[in-house]
DNA sequence: AATAATATTGCACTCAGTGTAATGTTCAAG
DNA sequence: CTTGAACATTACACTGAGTGCAATATTATT
């Protein structure tokens, strides 16, 4: 099925996995402000002028092993039956999205962000790009014009949930899994309002 | 009261309302990535080394102005009555303090925020330092250690609500007042959860 | 007036990121 | 199998942000 790859796509996937290991691995070696793009791509193998090819910056190798994230939760929302309530669906799918995802890698991945601000920055963005996917997605499956503030709102507090909740799994080292976070955070959330 | 303000303060407090009109002034004259330090310098009537004397970095200018509003928020949680429900007092005091912004600035400063992804992704971040500037906050008026899950959530979902409205502000270029956003916003999240 | 503390500056440097143009590689069509 | 188009890789030169350092100037203190 994915076997009609051509040479092209073949080294592009790889080239582009080369960076992303070289580069991850130096940033946990030496740091990340430490690590410079020469190092990158003399350890991937390119030039420095083709790291830019495959990335638009530094953070990007960082970024780009998160946002995958949003897709599959907006996949997942338009697999769901449409007679739940936005955030029930929205909870479940997330749920289901996070079993997918290997937990040693994200604390990984958070650490190294967490040690430039400039990457922290651009993180918090793309959870905001994220809410604004799901708000989009939100939209099209309860397409009644006056809500969309509350759509909005419902995509802001469940990106804001899954965010707090990737937080406190952090903040805890991994020690209980994603989801059982997960739901004691949206538990809360009906408890709060 | 304020007049004993040795001379080095207040020349401090000019150079650095020099610095920042100069830079606003530039960026709104030619954009923000094709203003340079030096030239915000040269407006300025200091060294470029000087600018990063007042400013961590370019995009602190703009984020400067920002900043201030959480801090507004968390003394105005601080004198409110403490029996009411945490959402709503911080629902009253985040009104109150909107009150107090000059609209057109702040359209001005969006605007600006908007034309460099640098500058729009550390906002967001500004939001999260100001969400947890609040939980601190909550933290100490309701001390019930069960219930920091919930407060964080709290924290969340009023940062988060305070930017949909001024998103919202933005998008709409002002017509209606920010106060009847956020109320309209707030009534709409009791409405989802 | 002398001294300490803080501000200002110049200089040289590193590094991220961009524009451009040349060269190499893969692909598709004849 | 060749030829031309599309894509990929690279070198080179450049801009501009940000830092380290050390010298000088200004303000505060006693």
């Amino acid at each position: 099925m994915t076997t009609n790859e051509g040479l092209r796509e073949r080294k592009r996937r790889e080239t582009l996995q080369r960076i992303t290991d070289a580069g991850i691995r130096l940033f946990i070696e030496k740091g990340y402000e430490a690590t410079t793009l020469d190092e990158i791509a003399a350890a991937a193998g390119i030039a420095r002028r083709t790291f830019f090819y495959y990335f638009k910056s530094k953070d990007e190798i960082l970024l780009s092993l998160q946002s995958g994230m949003g897709a599959m939760l907006v996949e997942a929302l338009k697999r769901a039956p449409g007679d739940k309530r936005p955030l029930r669906a929205i909870r479940d799918a997330v749920v289901a999205v996070c079993a997918r995802v290997p937990a040693d890698d994200m604390i990984v991945i958070d650490r190294l962000m967490r040690s430039s601000e400039a990457v922290q920055a651009r993180k918090q963005a793309s959870y905001v790009q994220q809410e604004q996917a799901l708000f989009a997605a939100l939209r099209e499956r309860w397409p009644d014009p006056g809500r969309e503030t509350g759509l909005r709102l419902v995509a802001m507090l469940a990106i804001g949930t899954i965010r707090l909740s990737l937080d406190a799994f952090n903040r805890e080292g991994g020690s209980r899994p994603v989801a059982v976070l997960l739901h004691e955070a949206f538990d809360a959330l009906e408890a709060e309002v």
